[in-house]
DNA sequence: GTAGAAACTAACAATTTTGTTCGTTATTGT
DNA sequence: ACAATAACGAACAAAATTGTTAGTTTCTAC
């Protein structure tokens, strides 16, 4: 439970002011929450399928997660009428498509500059 | 201080095993963070220009934050020889620069989606 | 030569996030 | 009929993040 009028609070209603990147960045911050969006998008859309995926998440926390995309309206949760066994599905919503191409190239960035490789101080002229 | 063996930890590297989308998102993902990128990459590169620009930070938590960049190599501490006063500077490295055009879209993102606009749990047939 | 700002660091406290334990309902396979 | 699996919810505990208090050093303006 998040404490109403706490410094913590109003620090981050400030900057959800300043710029909707940071309510962005706290739609897809937290732990599991984007891998969780890219497994839902590369087909994993049941609930055992992510757990399986994601091998070491509890089915506490995946619920809660999962609960919370869907508050942000990232994913919705939808009943299959004819599956077996039973059938809840979970997909992304549009807000949650226009996620991917953002995430991928995150996880690119996050590879071209892995272990410090390809960092410079120096500016590349192209760049400025 | 991180707790080494803490489950929370495990569970942080193993997703950092899955995908590099998740330390990515471990190095942009806390408080102010992408806000001070974005705001060096225009123009505020100094402490006290950041203090102003952030007007509800602390100093320690803005000096904190900064370092915590500076570890994650997306930005450079620098002291200017011919500055008054002393002289001390923030600059984006190319990792950070590279960050910058990401940060728009996750921007953009927020922006067009905010308050539940445009969110539909359909597809529009270009999507898929 | 004293006061004040810039640019911090360390230690501690408040708050939030993450993980755990226990329990539920409904279905399905044997 | 009984165990197992899917899909959770609530309450609590552990851990991590964020914010606060107090203090440092170096310069600079008066």
């Amino acid at each position: 439970m998040r404490k109403e009028n706490s410094t913590n609070v109003l620090n981050q209603q400030f900057l959800f002011q300043v710029c909707e990147l940071n309510s962005a960045i706290a739609m897809i911050g937290g732990r599991w929450k984007s891998q969780i969006v890219y497994s839902i998008y590369e087909g994993n859309n049941r609930f055992h399928l992510l757990k399986k995926e994601l091998t070491n998440i509890s089915e506490q926390v995946l619920g809660r997660q999962l609960k919370e995309l869907e508050t942000h309206a990232i994913i919705i949760k939808k009943e299959i009428p004819g599956s077996i066994p039973q059938g809840i599905e979970y997909t992304l919503t549009n807000k949650g498509l226009e996620l991917i191409p953002i995430l991928k190239l995150l996880c690119d960035w996050g590879k071209t500059f892995a272990d410090g490789k390809q960092i410079t101080a120096k500016l590349p002229a192209l760049c400025v």
